[in-house]
DNA sequence: AGCGGAACCTGTCGGC
DNA sequence: TGCCGACAGGTTCCGC
């Protein structure tokens, strides 16, 4: 499921939640997702452990604790932070609960069993951290760092917007929302594109990802934030879904196609 | 280096 | 109604 901007969105909603609570238990409901895997030993690590900051670095969740301990998140496909008051029965897609206080239960949910939960002692130590490229909406996003990334490979710019080492966070739907918006086709190389189609690749980005973390995300399926309402962005997407519906800008169909066996939408006179 | 394909799981939807 | 295939926002591993 969720890209960065659904990422920002949960990491917002748990901020005003759990931050400064204490994790007074843990209960594992299905362990095939979590680092360490032994329930016993990831219960007793967090247990006492308070959440002192929850932050975002792409479509990770990072949850600093004290004593000096962190736990990453990631949703995958499906995963969700649910934060709730009452006293919920365990359903089958609750995968973790984490009691805090003596008030509140963080429910991690998850579907499609694809997302994951790791504790590591320190960020440093955080391979998959280290690993990602830069934060698209810092100052790290420069011209330069686009033509050093794109502007050698022949690899086309869809993967190459989906390369977690290059860029970090973007993923299926804005990765095609952006193309459409810098009007430049997904079937194009990235040692194809001109210096004015890499600036314009830049503003798009941003603007994008802006403008989504802005709606509170996108919510195709199954998409929720911690209080469980949808984001909004799904009604301002341009092509994502949008196969044999007119171009917004010029009335053309949106074409569908798969690359690298994922969707891709895409609007054939607008984007060249 | 970089590609395609499969795998990890479960659910939904549309066609027949 | 029921079965079957296609598809789903992500990542990783394997073989070429």
């Amino acid at each position: 499921m969720p890209e960065l901007p659904e990422v920002e969105t949960v990491v917002r909603g748990l901020q005003k939640s759990v931050v400064s609570q204490q994790i007074t238990s843990v209960q594992v409901f299905r362990n095939n997702a979590i680092t360490p895997l032994s329930s016993e030993l990831f219960t007793q690590r967090l247990t006492g452990c308070t959440i002192e900051t929850v932050t975002r670095r792409g479509k990770y969740l990072i949850f600093q604790l004290k004593p000096q301990l962190c736990l990453l998140a990631h949703l995958r496909m499906t995963g969700k932070f649910i934060v709730t008051s009452l006293l919920p029965q365990p359903h089958k897609h609750h995968r973790v609960w984490f009691q805090l206080g003596h008030q509140q239960l963080m429910i991690f949910d998850d579907m499609r069993c694809f997302g994951t939960l790791e504790l590591v002692e320190s960020l440093e130590q955080a391979k998959k951290l280290q690993q990602l490229g830069i934060e698209p909406l810092s100052a790290k996003l420069t011209l330069n760092h686009l033509k050093n990334c794109f502007n050698k490979s022949s690899t086309t710019i869809k993967s190459l917007l989906l390369d977690q080492t290059k860029v970090a966070g973007i993923g299926n739907i804005y990765a095609s929302e952006i193309l459409f918006d810098a009007k430049i086709s997904p079937l194009r190389t990235g040692n194809q594109l001109s210096i004015q189609e890499l600036k314009n690749l830049k503003k798009s980005i941003q603007k994008i990802l802006k403008a989504a973390i802005d709606k509170n995300g996108t919510s195709i399926s199954d998409f929720r934030k911690v209080d469980e309402k949808t984001g909004e962005f799904q009604n301002f997407l341009k092509v994502y879904g949008k196969n044999e519906l007119a171009c917004s800008h010029c009335s053309t169909p949106i074409q569908r196609i798969i690359q690298q066996q994922r969707s891709s939408f895409f609007c054939p006179s607008c984007q060249q």
